[in-house]
DNA sequence: TTTTATTGATTGATGGATCAATCAAAAATA
DNA sequence: TATTTTTGATTGATCCATCAATCAATAAAA
């Protein structure tokens, strides 16, 4: 029953449901047929269009990358000032969908993968590099640049330290704690360099 | 019967194995054969020592975790103020052993298993409430008690952040800008707090 | 009719688990 | 001391389930 054009449609489907099971399952480790039955076709399906369980893992997060990127590049035209740049760098990475937790085990389970699988470890390299320099740029403004870059790092590392210890559940920490954290570390430190 | 007493050599010698595979291959995905083959004997002898593979792994983190403990515990005792307890426990974090690329992997593919695995998951919430607990109960002493609860999460969470940026090697830190990074936000908030 | 969409059936490989069968040291016995 | 018995240690072979991948066949536009 073909209508024509399905293509992206399906894609689209096939890439959100494995986001999905692999949210809910934790892990990387789904089968195509869960992935596909999320999606509404068979798994033959998803081979059809994909290729390889691989391929469509490496489109997955790259599509979780888009989302972030076009979220932060919205929210840092909005900020009028550096300070303000910092703290919408902040706010996004901390922002309720990107802290279900689904989506953190599904981000933990790419980076997981990205020991192994060098096209995914490049891919978590792009983010992890656009994050330090969204900061570093705004940092820069603000502080002399050896501190811009220090900070630039412990800010980054308490975002992502935030998260993982988020996916553990043992002290759950609201999201406006873990964003005060984080600016609290900001503040101090720039109060501190400037 | 053969020598007696194989047992805990072939345990020790399997949950080492394992620490070491999952290392080298960067996730929980190694197959018993593998383990096995590195420890010098069958994949039956491991199922026979452990029952199931899930064990194994189990006791594979649990022994990473002793020692870790271990090594915590000696350096607390070595320490003679809190400021000293302190900087002793950001220490042992960064330490050699603990900081290498594998054992990196290691706590990376624990961190994903417990989205999974309950027992798995209540370990690392043992090691994540120890770590708080060794910090907040030096920072106690140090500054007034509401502040002692957030600077040990944001150290715990730089602590943890550092590691996961570590593993992507995308810009890999030396062992002392990381204690330097940590430290100087205890320093600084230490310094603000008092 | 040609092309696109779709799937059920099938396969080849992998890996965890099980088991029957050895091996060899220690303990008991003569 | 010599012999027998016992039993932990160990493994190769095998079973069984799972899963990615492939393929042949079907249905519906164009």
């Amino acid at each position: 029953m073909p209508k024509l054009g399905m293509e992206p449609i399906r894609r689209k489907a096939l890439v959100d449901a494995a986001l999905r099971a692999i949210g809910d399952h934790g892990s990387l480790d789904v089968t195509m047929s869960q992935i596909a039955r999320q999606a509404g076709v068979s798994a033959a399906l998803a081979h059809h269009y994909f290729g390889s369980k691989d391929r469509l893992m490496v489109e997955t997060i790259r599509s979780l990358l888009r989302q972030l990127h076009i979220d932060v590049v919205a929210a840092l035209k909005a900020a009028e000032t550096p300070r303000a740049r910092l703290s919408a760098v902040v706010r996004i990475s901390f922002q309720a969908d990107q802290f279900s937790p689904e989506t953190i085990s599904a981000w933990l389970a790419f980076y997981v993968e990205a020991q192994r699988s060098e096209p995914m470890r490049r891919l978590l390299v792009v983010y992890a590099r656009r994050l330090r320099s969204d900061l570093v740029s705004a940092l820069k403004t603000l502080c002399p640049d050896e501190d811009a870059a220090r900070i630039a790092e412990g800010t980054a590392a308490m975002i992502d330290g935030l998260y993982i210890r988020q996916g553990l559940r043992a002290s759950p920490l609201s999201i406006e704690t873990c964003v005060a954290l984080t600016e609290d570390y900001l503040s101090t430190q720039l109060g501190k360099a400037s």
